[in-house]
DNA sequence: TAAAAAATACGTAGTTCTACGTATTGACGG
DNA sequence: CCGTCAATACGTAGAACTACGTATTTTTTA
């Protein structure tokens, strides 16, 4: 048997995913979470054998939880599961220590394929981004665990009226503050992030459920 | 028995959909998509009670295919199933007679209900949406089909390059038109869809999968 | 308690975008 | 052949953003 566990926020699917993984009877869920942070939690307690990850949930993006699980509990392989073929995202992820990285977009079948391969050592990868991590693996600057830019509570604070499309002005006029604090808050974060301009900032905010 | 289509471009996710509604012994899974323009042609032909339609997809979007729907076969009762809770993609939604919009956040036995209210001649929507509805219901322009805007091929060519964050300038440079051109077609973009800065050209040229 | 980080604020300069215009040309349909 | 639409181009004005600075206060942390 292995045991996996799956993190996404999206209930729908990952009552979904449960169910196909569920479907074939080597598998055996033993735990869900819809946040990132539960899902470190549980993950080191329970110690599953695969560990599949949703990149964008609340409190703590997949990544990190990647991250966190290479660092904490090491036996754990982990698999991203993500919509996009960012180069980046991959980047990070490769980084973090992760056995693959799956595309919303593969197969089921590619799923329960990925899970048994990462149980059994090896490292799956959707076709799609197979070139670009070998790509990224040959480069010598592959080992730098560059960590993923933090955001201070503020940022994200802030952060969150630009995804809303308020105007620097607009969210100094909310928060009390001057307009110039804000459009510094914002020059931060896009250094951080290494963006430049508020599209940027606003698909990154989206793509870390940093909203509401 | 409930006859039950599913549109959905991310296979695993759509799979998952299927396992999920399939667990229910009203429900018949009768075909599904990945992408909006075969969904509608085999919606139209295959006549299920209930389809059910994701947003972003390629070739047509879950939105054009519930209008289309309404209008050729208006006998299939659509629901949206969609990430994103904007007011936009639920007003455009109510306007192509959608019958229901679920949030992928929302739990699994919530897909079921609204599949078999809907099929019932109700409507069904998430509570995080159910408010926004009401009042965009409330308006006395909502009888207004404002047609979905339709972009021009020019005009989507430039929004590929403005979702790449290509600068108006570099975009002209690009295409061997002047710059005031581009922030032409910008302007009418923007006019179009009601929108007013590029993070909101961005999103809506990611919702529509205008892409690559 | 001393050092580091976060939040605040301001200056200046330049770039980019947004919102109003107008106008010409070519293509297509009636 | 006339009207409409798409694509092109230009003008002007102002708003908004970006990118460099510096600096003070508060909070957190080592």
């Amino acid at each position: 048997m292995i045991r996996v566990f799956v993190a996404d926020d999206h209930n729908i699917v990952r009552e979904g995913l449960i169910m196909v993984l569920s479907a074939n009877e080597e598998i055996n869920i033993v735990g869900w979470a819809d946040n990132g942070a539960s899902a470190v939690k549980q993950i080191c307690s329970l110690k599953p054998d695969v560990a599949l990850l949703d990149i964008s949930m609340p409190e703590m993006n997949g990544i990190l939880v990647a991250r966190a699980i290479t660092k904490d509990c090491p036996s754990v392989r982990t698999i991203i599961l993500s919509m996009y073929s960012s180069r980046e995202y991959i980047h990070q992820s490769l980084l973090a220590g992760v056995s693959g990285y799956l595309l919303k977009h593969s197969a089921a079948s590619q799923l329960i394929e990925a899970v048994q391969y990462v149980h059994r050592g090896g490292q799956f990868f959707s076709d799609a981004i197979r070139d670009i991590v070998i790509e990224l693996q040959a480069q010598p600057d592959y080992v730098r665990p560059n960590p993923v830019p933090e955001l201070t509570s503020r940022e994200i604070e802030i952060l969150k009226l630009i995804a809303k499309r308020l105007t620097s002005k607009e969210i100094s006029d909310r928060l009390f503050i001057s307009t110039r604090t804000v459009e510094k808050h914002r020059e931060n974060m896009m250094n951080k992030l290494d963006l430049h301009d508020v599209a940027g900032l606003v698909q990154y905010a989206l793509a870390n459920d940093i909203e509401n």
